[in-house]
DNA sequence: ATATTAATGTACGAACTAGTTAGTTTGGTC
DNA sequence: GACCAAACTAACTAGTTCGTACATTAATAT
């Protein structure tokens, strides 16, 4: 029996909740079967090519990851990543923006709307920073793709879409803030943006080097808890007049 | 005649400042030779082969970079590199040693003791921004060494030593700063130097894809000026009472 | 049942890639 | 001018890596 068919077994086969849920994703995926019953199972198959090829990329780089290191992983084989994503770099664009994706939908469930503008400001930087310390991969694709000069992201219109309503949600919540006399006035949200994805992205980014010079563990929850709050002192420091 | 054969002959003929000092580091570099009049000139070699290779990696990544390319685009052959470093990786430990060398040696002479502390920071800030954004080779080195987890730097005592006297520096002006009653106290210098370094970086490490997304050319020279002023303004109201 | 299409597995190959082998050139020394 | 060590080269090797050709199985429509 093959793996991807012992997985299926796993899968119909067993309580209806899977106990195996806290598996990594690389394992299995969460995605509910589309077709239950079905010997072939294209989206898990897909889902489960994605996840594992998300850790080889983010772990070694576009260039460092390995397709049949990839494939050997998967409960499938190499062969369907060719017949899913035509190639490595169809992989890896995909990877991305299914990464991008993830952020900006929680993101979008915020809700920033009703709190007062200072608030705001310290929950979107809070969960800005949260989510990007816990998601190392994303971070670490963001790198990838930015040593390979953005070729991947260019090629994807969907990912540019995603990204913009961020601003949107910061611009109202600046421009709430300016009539409550609260916000200096001739902010960039844009800049703003920048500032706060810089403080929160530096953290994870080069957490390896600067660790290492400085002999300090970033990923420490003690350490982690006093520069959140620093980024989000700095930012709001950098908007009340 | 071979292509080093070639190099050597430009250099000990015509006039003794070389007409070709704005070329790139790759094509000549701008050591002194060690034996003038030898026809093997190691020094020259050794540069050469770094010069080429710093660019190499710098472009494509520590797994993208190949030995082969950079054996080409220098004025040696494959074998030297050998030779001279080991491995690929003994030869990208000693890029990345250089690299950091060379930003902590001019740092180092910036004299900022008998400035006001605010002008100091000012300047340590400016001058940070400045460099990170005219050496997109440094950065995009520190970028690749983080994808790899920082495991050629850990093999690098020299790196880490440089690195501390930057919080030296910034210890002192903080220091100074707190007992004119101009800084608020409690501030740890090296989460100072965090939010200094994440807000210079960012903006070079992530110049792809945020461009991209938002449509912002980060190497235009009134976005690099304003987006400096916000650097240093945000690091100063982070410090200000 | 049967034809058709979608999904999948196996085995392989052409091109590439880090590193080496075996030898040559160069300038200085005795 | 014979000899030596350092600097250097061309060609090669062993192993890797992306991608594919070909065969097979499962699901769906008829």
């Amino acid at each position: 029996m093959s793996a991807k068919a012992k997985l299926r077994r796993e899968m119909s086969a067993g309580s209806p909740s899977s106990s195996s849920l806290g598996d990594s994703l690389a394992r299995q995926v969460g995605s509910k079967r589309t077709t239950p019953g079905r010997g072939h199972d294209p989206e898990l198959t897909r889902q489960n090519i994605l996840a594992v090829a998300t850790k080889e990329f983010a772990e070694k780089g576009y260039s460092g990851a390995r397709v049949d290191e990839i494939a050997a992983r998967t409960n499938t084989s190499k062969r369907m990543i060719y017949y899913y994503f035509g190639d490595k770099e169809g992989l890896f664009v995909t990877v991305l923006e299914e990464a991008y994706r993830r952020i900006r939908q929680i993101e979008a469930t915020l809700d920033l709307a009703h709190l007062e503008p200072e608030d705001a400001i310290r929950a979107l930087v809070g969960f800005t920073f949260d989510y990007q310390n816990s998601n190392e991969d994303f971070i670490r694709l963001v790198m990838v793709e930015n040593i390979h000069q953005g070729v991947h992201l260019a090629r994807s219109r969907a990912i540019q879409d995603l990204n913009v309503s961020v601003i949107h949600t910061l611009r109202d919540i600046y421009d709430r803030g300016v009539s409550q006399d609260l916000f200096r006035k001739g902010i960039d949200e844009i800049d703003l943006h920048m500032t706060i994805s810089a403080l929160c992205f530096f953290n994870v980014s080069n957490r390896a080097t600067f660790s290492q010079i400085f002999k300090r563990d970033m990923t420490a929850p003690e350490m982690l808890a006093k520069r959140r709050e620093t980024v989000i002192e700095t930012v709001i420091r950098y908007l009340k007049k």
